[in-house]
DNA sequence: ATAACGTATCAGCCTATGGTGATGTCAGTA
DNA sequence: TACTGACATCACCATAGGCTGATACGTTAT
């Protein structure tokens, strides 16, 4: 799921997608990467569940999915917050 | 940063150190993975900033810096919400 | 002083993966 | 029906980046 986000392109596109639904030739100027680019990386956002595809004619409207994002943010958050209590204590492993 | 994040043993050594302090030693027995490997990828985290390095004699224990993680749990967070947002509104811009 | 140990650095290999071009598919249109 | 335009899929290439082995450095122990 990081690794999805990881991709410089990929991450536009979601920052793109989180302001307003767009369609692919909109992000193909937004970005300016080749069409066949955008849509191999929208395959991937897709399947990672980032990302939800809504045909409209001879478009398709992309929308991102808030809960897939809000995992990843409130995965990140904890891990912050254990470490900083953890830190708090002081504790440490003891080598060899 | 979030390409950082997005290594899986790099996400490992994350974890890990969330729940405590440890030395390049026991991450690597706990990840089973060289200590070069480990060494490298902890350079890395420590040029992003994700981690702090204390030496302690022959020794270096490292520690997760927690303000790093907050800042991109943030980010996402922040990007789930406008998204939400904006999806009340229904808005859409129109193609070609 | 020398040996042993924990750790860091570097150069090279090799695989994963992002970019591209050719092509297929489907919906609207003349 | 034939055509155009939006989008998807596939195969190929090239590069980035992770893994490894050799090695260097600093610290403790003998």
């Amino acid at each position: 799921m990081l690794r999805v986000l990881a991709d410089p392109l990929r991450a536009r596109i979601v920052t793109l997608l989180a302001e307003e639904a767009l369609c692919t030739c909109h992000l193909v100027e937004e970005t300016g990467a080749r069409q066949t680019n955008v849509s191999n990386h929208l395959r991937v956002l897709r399947h990672a569940g980032l990302v939800e595809a809504e045909p409209s004619g001879r478009f398709t409207y992309y929308r991102l999915r808030p809960d897939a994002l809000d995992a990843v943010a409130v995965w990140l958050g904890d891990l912050a917050a254990t470490a900083r209590a953890v830190q708090g204590e002081g504790r440490r492993r003891p080598c060899t």
